[in-house]
DNA sequence: CGCCTTGTTATGCAAGTGTATAAATACTGG
DNA sequence: CCAGTATTTATACACTTGCATAACAAGGCG
């Protein structure tokens, strides 16, 4: 007879719940755009109810900011994490850098998806610009990182303008072949857009970045 | 003393206001993202009230795809007529088009802006997303034909798969850093990236596609 | 001029939005 | 085992959204 039992709950960790929150929201937006993430549509996916989210953030904003962040980060980690199994040679690190870039997870529907749609609206908006913005450099930065490396190896007196441009095209060629691969994956092979990158990034600084096994 | 004197008008053809609220919705969408292309925002920008939109389309979902395709259509446009003005040898065409597609009107925030929103819904909407592989296919596939003119006239024995792994890099190179341009212009110079674009797809063809005046 | 078509405005509505607030319950420390 | 706290639910509210409909007037035709 109890007329509306009120619903069972659990109290999670703080940092749980944030994380979960987030996570929902991310699935909102990867299916249904950004339009599809309002409050009660993320609280629902997340298991809780709409107004627990004003408890953890100031504002569905923060929320949005937060996840795009997460999503940032949790990119350029896994590109940085292909650096740290394997050996130190500079030209092997950035090999495998740019190879980890270009296949999934990095390489995927959803976070592309994700990239995408706020992207979108970090134009207009200044705290998702600025989000985008941090992330963008910093994938940026160690791109050039990884180049001055192997031209410094590579012995040559690299200039800083020189290091600059090899730095752009090859950051270019990385987003390119990324962007290709997660809206039109099934018309690659497995590991075609790897090796294309791989081997542009080769020619364009005109050293070998892996040995033949010959 | 007229409480409130109704608004006057004028009738204008139909292809008229056809085109003027699918630009009235652009520049919603440049400005504030898809979220902000509401019926009472465009219709303000075009000089209208918002009924009238349902006069003109069926729903709002298809005013925005006939803009999606306008955009998609004004691109390619854009990019193609760089290679009606210009000599027709095949280096000198491929050249043109790598330096048309990274400098302005085609690097343009408000461009990207546009593009990135409706394509942060290309995953999620069917109609949009046909939409824009049409259209990126067809930037692709320009692409290709533009290389295969110069390998050709290079006379080596270019195999299908060359000219592909080409064309995908190429295409890669022009895609990553037309982002670079819309997103950060201000980061490089105004000829900067056109330069970085065309001497690397110099590099990763082998070949020279401009004469030094020496 | 006066009517008639239809492009256009004005108004209204139901659904959905983010947010504010109060009530309730799960856990914690005693 | 009990009180206190703050996480969580529930409800309400003001506002916006897309859409429907009715009133209106602009321009063409007799």
């Amino acid at each position: 007879m109890a007329v509306a039992a009120r619903r069972k709950f659990r109290r999670e960790g703080e940092e749980r719940r944030r994380q979960d929150l987030i996570e929902a929201t991310l699935d909102c937006v990867a299916e249904n755009g950004l339009a599809g993430a309002t409050v009660r549509a993320i609280a629902l996916r997340a298991g809780v109810t709409a107004g627990l989210i004003r408890h953890y953030f100031p504002g569905k904003e923060d929320l949005l900011q937060a996840a795009y962040a997460t999503v940032m980060g949790r990119m350029t980690e896994l590109a940085k994490s292909a650096l740290e199994n394997v050996e130190r040679a500079p030209r092997r690190r950035l090999a495998a850098f740019v190879e980890a870039s270009l296949v999934p997870p990095v390489v995927d529907a959803r976070s592309f998806s994700l990239w995408a749609s706020f992207i979108g609206r970090a134009g207009s908006d200044a705290a998702l610009g600025a989000a985008h913005r941090a992330g963008y450099l910093g994938f940026r930065d160690e791109v050039e990182a990884l180049v001055a490396e192997v031209l410094a190896e590579a012995g040559g007196r690299a200039g800083g303008a020189e290091l600059r441009r090899h730095a752009i095209a090859i950051n270019a060629i990385i987003d390119g072949l990324w962007i290709e691969g997660c809206l039109a994956g099934d018309m690659f092979g497995a590991s075609e857009l790897s090796e294309v990158g791989v081997s542009s990034v080769e020619t364009l600084l005109g050293l070998k970045l892996r040995e033949k096994a010959a």
